[in-house]
DNA sequence: AAGTGGTCTAGACCACGTA
DNA sequence: ACGTGGTCTAGACCACTTT
């Protein structure tokens, strides 16, 4: 006689979680450290006596969660985390462009830091970003945007728009806006940034995001929405900055 | 004759993943408006002439990228959002809770917030509060935890630990903290918060907060770990905070 | 060559929400 | 009552990594 033990047969929850749960249960209690490989398909269909699809199931609970990587050919891994500390005040206080220094230095001590998919270009502003700005719509801009990849790991890519009429033919039109960055620039330029706002959201990548920033699944990505003000209140820019959650913890210092 | 077009028959992309990009287009285009229900298995089967388990997986993709919402024996839907803006800074001011208006009142203007599932303890401190609060280990803190339940959803669970020694019998220890709330009671202790450190994280929850959320697949929390400083630089509460990050924009206003 | 995860089929029963 | 999504089986071929 077959019983066709359904989920319901001994307990209430479904088959795959209960496995995910195993796994994760022995995950949390270091049975299975950051890098370790995890029992795979075949192992969980031996063990569990469940059909392959099932098995897959479990396993992709887990990489949902973002506690495990798969990779082709080769197992499931636990995942290792080394976040990066972004300072988001201190990273932007005057001293620092204006010394000369790259805002993106105080976040990257020691670690090789390359800068990639340089793209600088002038075009029309689209709805959200002249909203933002506060210009009319169709203003033009110029938009820079660049990839941040460290120690061989894309970690964040950013779009920073400027209205055309206070750049001018600076040196932030260029791939290289030189020493202090864009602020520097603004600032010999009458324009520099007295206030900052920024606008923080979170949420699972596009196709498109995840394969620019190497996501694996189950990792959302942190969407920072930056506004610099001049003295008088003018946005003078606008940087859409997209990153990857798992290199990524952000910190914000202030007095009540 | 049966051809049996693998993934690799005239394109290099899954299935599941060529109908996802279609359903995905179509959102976008604004085919489907938030709320609007998703043809199901059994169309995305017909019309693409694929088994259930391959138009499931399409499903999937959308869910887990949080556009898409399943509703068991409804169907599958357009997801809507409309988050919170929460003010790191100002919503913290000295002016807000000296003023006995509580700090959570800033972030939900006439919209119903009701807290829930409220749980005040003391206990010993584990190895990362005491790290974070700078005591010794199995140091005694009163335990705070609590729901936030904005228009029948929930939005955010906290659990903030504050020192024993420091909260005395104050209506710290209470359910209800009294007018201004916590930070009130701590200026009246004359341990007056002078200064705020907010660490944010972004990963996908756990099955329990997932659960206390009530999060739909694809939905990643938003985690916000603050530290209060005293005058003197001692630290009086750790507030621990998991938001779901489909009902949150978290705003920083600060100068360069 | 062997083993791994990735994709896919063609069935099945279930719990649930809606009509 | 019916259609929906949720779970599950028992196979299969593929591309990939490792040995």
């Amino acid at each position: 006689m077959i019983v066709f033990m359904t989920s319901q047969g001994s307990t209430r929850q479904p088959k795959y979680q209960r496995i995910a749960d195993a796994l994760r249960a022995a995950i949390q209690a270091g049975e299975y450290g950051p890098g370790d490989r995890l029992p795979g398909e075949n192992d969980l269909m031996a063990t569990y006596e469940v059909a392959r699809m099932t098995a897959r199931q479990a396993l992709g609970v887990l990489q949902n969660e973002g506690l495990a990587e798969a990779r082709k050919g080769a197992g499931v891994f636990v995942r290792a985390f080394t976040p990066l500390r972004r300072r988001g005040i201190q990273r932007l206080a005057r001293e620092q462009w204006g010394s000369g220094r790259s805002v993106w230095s105080a976040d990257s001590e020691d670690r090789e830091l390359v800068v990639d998919q340089v793209d600088v270009r002038e075009e029309e502003a689209d709805g959200p970003v002249c909203a933002a700005l506060g210009v009319p719509a169709g203003t033009q801009v110029w938009a820079r945007s660049r990839r941040f990849v460290l120690d061989g790991k894309p970690v964040l890519f950013a779009v920073s728009y400027l209205p055309a009429d206070i750049v001018g033919d600076s040196a932030i039109t260029q791939a290289d806006t030189g020493p202090g960055g864009t602020y520097a620039r603004l600032a010999e330029l009458g324009h520099a940034p007295v206030h900052f706002r920024e606008e923080i959201r979170s949420r699972m990548p596009s196709a498109g995001e995840a394969e620019r920033l190497a996501l694996s699944l189950g990792t959302p990505v942190i969407q920072i929405v930056r506004t610099a003000f001049a003295e008088g209140g003018r946005a003078v820019e606008i940087n859409e900055m997209t990153l990857d959650s798992a290199s990524y913890v952000l910190e914000y210092d202030f007095d009540a």
